[in-house]
Formats: structure tokens, sequence, C-alpha cells
DNA sequence: AGACTGAACAATCAACAAATCGTTCAATAT
DNA sequence: ATATTGAACGATTTGTTGATTGTTCAGTCT
């Protein structure tokens, strides 16, 4: 089935991206990994850039999965789940970067290269941010009119965090006490104003 | 005088940098316009980053000189003293990179060449902010232990339009919506917390 | 002595050639 | 018909050479 050959590919890809680096992997050899032509691959993904795409899709599709389990953790304030959203992608892609150089090289090309990628997976994880936002304000904890702009902005004010190697060169330990700060700022403004 | 000198090849040197761009400008260019030879140049700047960098040091310092104003503006609240140093900040910075992309090419070579720099820039940016912090506690709107640690947890909070050209592709008009957002974010975030 | 020069050196850049690679597509196989 | 190939093509990369440039320093000038 056309499916299981495009995921063949992705896996092949995988393998070789994370391992020797995109610029350094060529369709050829891709195309011998799946016992096809280079000709070929073309009938499952529109050029190279769309496999490393699809790489990167499915990696933050995961992202944002782990994510959504924070909405569901029971006994938790808003407060709480919005910390842990922030540190969890913090400690995530601060990991997966660290773990993997390769992937620095492939993130840098397709936010260069496809600008509006980096929006649908911002858009994705602001989704989970804005039901964090939700909970809080359905248990009175915050004050949040519109969710989805709140989520937005949080998301501007947390950019530093989000390609931590990209945006800085601080260690995670400093990043995480920098985030701690930005956190507690943001969740004293979501606090609802008293009565007057 | 020694310092005469200095300052003649920084005159010439910005002339070049900002009309024909940094890697373009020979150290010979440059000495022919001090009337010297180009050794003679080492006698006044350790290297042509060197000269790059004293031209780059003055804008940050006529930047921040700019924004101290806000400190002595009277009749201001603290937030609107914040709203004030936030977009004025971003407007400087976003106008001066636009209206020279030579600029840009400066500023990416020297972050990436000596990561101190920057730091030194956000440090005498950081000491208006503080002072404005420390006017809004003094008049009992904002409740804030430490200005300075609350003050680079907001510049964190606005990296992304503290160089705007450099990590996002927005319009001006779209990047002043999103500040707004921050800074409402951040301002309640600041106001004293209600009483027991 | 200190200020300054300009030839010398190493590092970087520019330009060109060759090779490689992404992509297409006419031809072939199924 | 549809799936697949692999040669062909243009674009990009690599490799190489020569020129240019940043930097140093022995020597000259004042």
């Amino acid at each position: 089935m056309s499916e299981e050959i495009r995921e063949k590919i992705i896996e092949a890809a995988e393998e070789r991206f994370t391992h020797y680096g995109y610029g350094k992997t060529t369709m050829a050899e891709l195309a011998r990994d799946c016992d096809m032509s280079s000709g070929n691959l073309y009938r499952f993904f529109p050029s190279k850039l769309d496999i490393a795409e699809e790489i990167c899709r499915r990696a933050s599709i995961q992202t944002a999965d782990a994510l959504t389990a924070i909405l569901d953790s029971p006994g938790r304030t808003g407060a709480e789940r919005l910390k842990d959203f922030l540190f969890q992608d913090l400690r995530t892609t601060f990991h997966a970067l660290e773990k993997n150089p390769r992937i620095v090289e492939m993130a840098q090309l397709i936010t260069a290269e496809r600008p509006e990628f980096h929006n649908e997976g911002l858009e994705r994880e602001r989704d989970v941010l804005a039901g964090i936002l939700t909970i809080g304000r359905d248990a009175g904890e915050f004050e949040v009119p519109d969710p989805e702009f709140t989520a937005e902005m949080i998301q501007a004010a947390t950019l530093k965090f989000s390609y931590p190697q990209l945006f800085s060169r601080l260690s995670l330990d400093k990043l995480e006490l920098e985030l701690d700060g930005v956190y507690q700022l943001i969740v004293r403004g979501l606090a609802p104003a008293q009565a007057a």
C-alpha cells in the first residue's frame, strides 16, 4: 500500500538525517534503502525538503501530544499546569536538540524555507495552552477573556525558551531559572483583579 | 591627540560600514581615509571587529540614553513608562535595522563573535528598566521586591521585540500588537496582590 | 624613545571547473 | 493503465587556484 511505502521512506530518512545530517544524505541513498529508484521517491514526496518537513511535523505532533496529558492530569491547579507546560516544553526541546545537533540543522532549514511550518507547530501547542487557561478560568483561578489570544501572548513571551539553543547560549539550568521568573510574572498577571 | 585619531577612525569606519558594509571595507581603505598606513590602525584598535564593536556600542549607548528620558518625564504612571520603554525600544531598533540592512550584518557578526557584547547592551537597558520599576514601586503601583531581577525577566519575555527582524518576520504593526498583549500580561502581574 | 611605515605572512575570499545531487520525464515493465 | 526506472538536465556543492585582506613586525623617521 502507498501509505506503507511513505512510512518506509520516512523511517529511512529519519535514520540517515539524524545520523549523517540532511545535507549529507542523498535521494539516491534513500531510494536504495527502500529498494526503489530515486525518481520513484517523487511519487510519494514532492521534494527532499518535504520528507524532512514530515519528520519534523511528526516530532512536533508528538511533543504537543505529550503536552496534552497536562490537560487531563487530575488535582492540579491552572498555575501548576501552566508551569508544567512551560517546563516540559523547554526540557523536551532542549534535550532533543542537545542529543542530536543534526536536528538543529533541519529545524533551521525548515523555518527558513517554510515559514508557515513554524506557525503550524506553534498553533498545535497553543491549543493545549488555551485549554489550560480555560481550565484555570473555569476554576475561577484565572481571569482570561480570550484564552486563544492570551495563549498567543504567552508564546510570544516565552519565545526564548521554545528553541533554547537557537535564541541563546544559556545552559538548561540558567534557562530554567529565567523561565521560572517569566512564569511567575505571567501567572500573577492572570490572577483576577480584586473586586472594586 | 590619540583620542581624536580614534574618533577619526570611527567616523571613517561608520561611513564605510553603513554605506558599503563591513565585509566590503578594507583596513587599507580606512587607513587611507585617515591618512595613515594600515599597520598604524592597530595602535588604536586591536582588530577590525573591535572597530565595528565600538560603533555598535555607541549606538547601543545612544539608544539607552534616549530611553533614560522616560525616567525623567513627569506625570506618567509606572505602567505608562513601562509601555513607553518597550514601544520606544521596539520602534527604534526596528527602524534602524529597516533603514540600513548593513547594520543587521554587523549585529549578527558581533553577536556571533562577541557573545558578551549583547549582554553588555542588555545590562545598559536593564538599568533603565529597573529604574522604571522602582518608580512604580515607590508610587505603590508595582509590587517588585527585586527590580533588577524583574527587569531581567521582562527582558527575557520581550526578547522577540529586541531584535525584531532577527527573531521573526512580522511587520511592525503586527509586532506592536503582540507587544501590547505581552505588555498587558506583564503589567497586570506587577500590580500588588490584594490584601488578605 | 615613540610614532609610524610598508613589506611579509597567514588567513580568508572569489572565481572557475569538476563533480555531485535534486528533480524531471520519456521509455519500460508490470 | 499504472508503477517504476534511469538517463538527462539544471542547480547546487566541492575542490582548487590565485588574488585579496587582516594582522604582524623589523625597520625608518621624527
